[in-house]
DNA sequence: CATTAATATTAGTTAAAACTAATATTAATT
DNA sequence: AATTAATATTAGTTTTAACTAATATTAATG
């Protein structure tokens, strides 16, 4: 799954919320993301799964929980597709201002 | 639908490369993306309605033509919520670093 | 004004992802 | 060692979004 995928999901941005402000065991992710969207354990376990498995989460072992943090490596992809498309945008904006500027001159000559 | 949604899809985000890039009437986009996906004009332009409802693409008339570009305010919601993931996981790594640099201070102290 | 060109829309089908229910795993506790 | 707690996994079902085929709209052209 890649990482614009990972992150339509309303479910797996909420979660995402979470454990960006602090570490979260499963359990707490489940209480408070489960309640909110009527989801099961074993739903917001495999949504869990995903985020693992696509670089935006870390799992740190405590007993029986497992701790959930932040990854911010799964937003690189993202992060630089949004710049190359920025850019090229960017580009055409200056290309649009030099345009206008030009413009602005020959109506001067006139 | 939401902007997360509308960015992950493959054929969107090739269309939004394409459209950051010059505007495009509606064909010259079923041309390429079409190809490049295998899928109809039909398909293409369900997308590219998307696109336009979404705010992520403007179009200007053009005869029979339809000219697309990007608008960047589609990705005003995507930035806000990158953004204040990022303030924090940002606020975290502050916190840390000054719990190291305590860490550090009393280790002299012993 | 009939025809062609360019694009959009609609209805119905297909495919993919999310969900539940049940079960398995892993670690702590008695 | 059996039981409980915490979490993960699997199989099967439901839901949602993407697609095609067909048709409608809009504008240009002979």
């Amino acid at each position: 799954m890649n990482a614009f995928d990972v992150l339509s999901d309303p479910v797996r941005r909420r979660t995402l919320e979470l454990i960006s402000q602090k570490e979260h065991a499963s359990g707490e992710i489940v209480k408070v993301v489960g309640s909110e969207f009527g989801i099961s354990q074993s739903a917001v376990s495999q949504h869990l799964r995903i985020l693992r498995d696509t670089g935006f989460a870390k799992v740190r072992k405590d007993g029986a929980k497992r701790c959930y943090e932040i990854d911010p490596s799964g937003f690189d992809d993202v992060d630089a597709w949004l710049d190359q498309l920025r850019r090229y945008w960017a580009s055409r904006m200056e290309a649009l201002a030099t345009e206008i500027e030009r413009g602005k001159r020959s109506a001067k000559i006139t």
